[in-house]
DNA sequence: TTTATTTGGGCAAACGTTGGCACAAGTCGT
DNA sequence: ACGACTTGTGCCAACGTTTGCCCAAATAAA
């Protein structure tokens, strides 16, 4: 249902122009005389003319759209991506096509073709947990469509990326953790497919090194849907637990693994932090009133989200190919609160 | 920049057969052979041919796409509600166009337009808490726009409506407050301009009144920006302690207000639920793990989300424009912890 | 056999914009 | 006064589909 307004057609034939005058004189392109450019303003200010972009798409080849492909909205760090994202967007009239792929290749490559079909002008992209082959985006790429990656990347792909510095993060938190005492200090994480994942172990493992402490591989669990599936958290903790020699904190590489096994310590009534110190990527924003209060690498989501559309709106203005691609990597940020707060310490 | 896809031009041309009858062929309307249609639905398969959705809205006049305005993402409300709706948009091949108030009147008129000009098929509203003047929508409304509100509804414009029973919940969880011994309670909640407000209202002072107990106005604290602003929640807790004879239980209207308010008990110290029991409108998933463990109410925001968008469709996709409008309404859940739970009971 | 009906398919206009090309009138230099 | 520009505007095709209308052939009815 299109609601009646005004065209280009209906003002040239009031005014007894041509069209392309009418048009021209709009987006005061070209010569047009000052005087008609006046009175087509004026005639189409009054009568409320909006170009139908639907038509200056077919023409024009664009469609002032970017879509967004992503594992789940509901999880807070995506969703306050997904708010960066928004804003740019909205200020440079673009327009936001959100699709989940539920941590699933089939719907992932679903959506993308999906995204296709609408003529999107680029992809911003975190790519899901099962994704190994990236053909899908490579062969898109290379007809031209822009693609920015944020979050969970790849360098399959010559283009921009934009990230949090999962390994200095996760290496801060881990020397906090030794720091503060804890020695067997295990590592809940993602399926090992994704960036995050490795950046994160790299962080965790070069901490553990540099203090001297071994890497325990039976220390390093991964959950092959980042936490999506409950029982997967749980059955990383139960193995955990039931080693001989069990941790004594843990280090988890992501809002979902955060909580779920916060949620698990506490179900099974283990002491926090003293019996077991508990330390994750979070952007949960009121973490301090947990019990006790948690501690989080926060990820700066809205400036991820804001940055990797700044750089696709670049791409896709840009006339050429760029030749340099940027990776823009955020600092996260550490809150220590009692979670990993040793009784004595 | 356009993808190379094959058309119906290039079908008709290698087949030579006229645009018309490919056409036909590819959606089997109209009479055309057997024969004809394998051969060009063959073809097209083989070549991979996609309808150019830009030309069909230009041509059809619809654009199988819903813009959606609420005040919010990275709420967990409503990314939950997002959620929802992408999930149905998804099946029935629609587009989801997500744009955000930010609670802002102004905001909201924007995105509105925007949204119209971007020819989408039908709305999905949440009121903004500024928005006392709705004729941006009824405008759009009469002109044969559909719009379906979630949330905070209106009963300005003859449309279906999907709220959560904001009333129910209120009352229920009044009623537990007062049944927990329970006397001075005391309701922070939002603009007293959107439906949510009110009828969470009703519901708190029914209970109330059932119970015999006076409706004390100095313990409604509105928040006009729902919670926005930290300042406001701050501001109106201040005045509710200073109070000559303060409350003993809070019930928060809405996510960021229980969250905030939560917050601000805990920083100033005071004993929850012993100097004041607090409960609240809040669809995050781990309260369990706040200390003391937090007395919420639950809306069904992923089913909510889902309906609307089921209701939408229905209205973009009837012939004539129905006569009835539901309003379904969604039970919440109340679940009850330590937030609300008396030392002694 | 003639006429009416069905079946299958083509032509071309339309959706609203855009932009290359053409062209008339005015301006300038010589 | 005559060509060479410049300026402002119009014409028309194109983007990829859809669809009303028309028409030829085949079939059925008379």
């Amino acid at each position: 249902m299109r609601l009646d307004s005004i065209t280009i057609k209906d003002i040239a034939k009031a005014l007894n122009l041509s069209y392309s005058t009418v048009s021209r004189a709009l987006k005061d392109s070209y010569k047009i005389s000052e005087e008609t450019r006046r009175i087509v303003q004026e005639y189409a200010d009054i009568h409320q003319y909006r170009p139908n972009l639907i038509a200056q798409s077919l023409k024009n080849k664009h469609s002032r759209s970017i879509g967004v492909v992503l594992c789940n909205i509901p999880n807070v760090f995506f969703a306050e991506v997904i708010s960066g994202i928004e804003s740019v967007a909205y200020n440079n009239d673009y327009l936001v096509i959100i699709t989940q792929s539920q941590e699933s290749y089939e719907r992932e490559m679903k959506n993308v073709q999906n995204l296709t079909w609408r003529s999107v002008d680029g992809l911003l992209v975190s790519l899901s947990t099962e994704s190994e082959d990236l053909s899908h985006f490579s062969k898109l790429h290379e007809q031209g469509l822009p693609i920015v990656f944020f979050d969970r990347v790849t360098d399959q792909l010559a283009t921009h990326r934009v990230v949090a510095d999962n390994r200095g993060g996760a290496y801060e938190c881990t020397r906090h953790l030794i720091d503060s005492g804890y020695r067997k200090i295990a590592h809940i994480t993602s399926s090992p497919h994704i960036s995050i994942t490795r950046e994160r172990r790299e962080g965790y493992e070069q901490a553990l090194q540099e203090a001297g402490l071994a890497i325990n591989e039976t220390y390093i669990k991964y959950c092959m849907h980042g936490g999506m599936l409950p029982e997967e958290i749980g059955k990383a903790m139960d193995e955990l637990l039931l080693l001989p020699d069990p941790p004594d904190a843990l280090l988890c590489a992501s809002d979902r693994l955060t909580m779920g096994c916060y949620s698990i310590l506490r179900k099974k009534g283990l002491k926090i932090p003293d019996q077991m110190a508990i330390a994750g990527f979070s952007n949960f924003n009121s973490p301090e009133l947990f019990c006790p209060s948690l501690t989080t690498i926060r990820q700066p989501a809205y400036e991820i989200g804001k940055t990797a559309t700044e750089l696709l709106l670049e791409l896709i203005e840009s006339k050429r190919p760029p030749t340099e691609f940027t990776k823009k990597i955020f600092p996260t940020e550490l809150f220590i609160r009692d979670s990993t707060r040793k009784a004595g310490s």
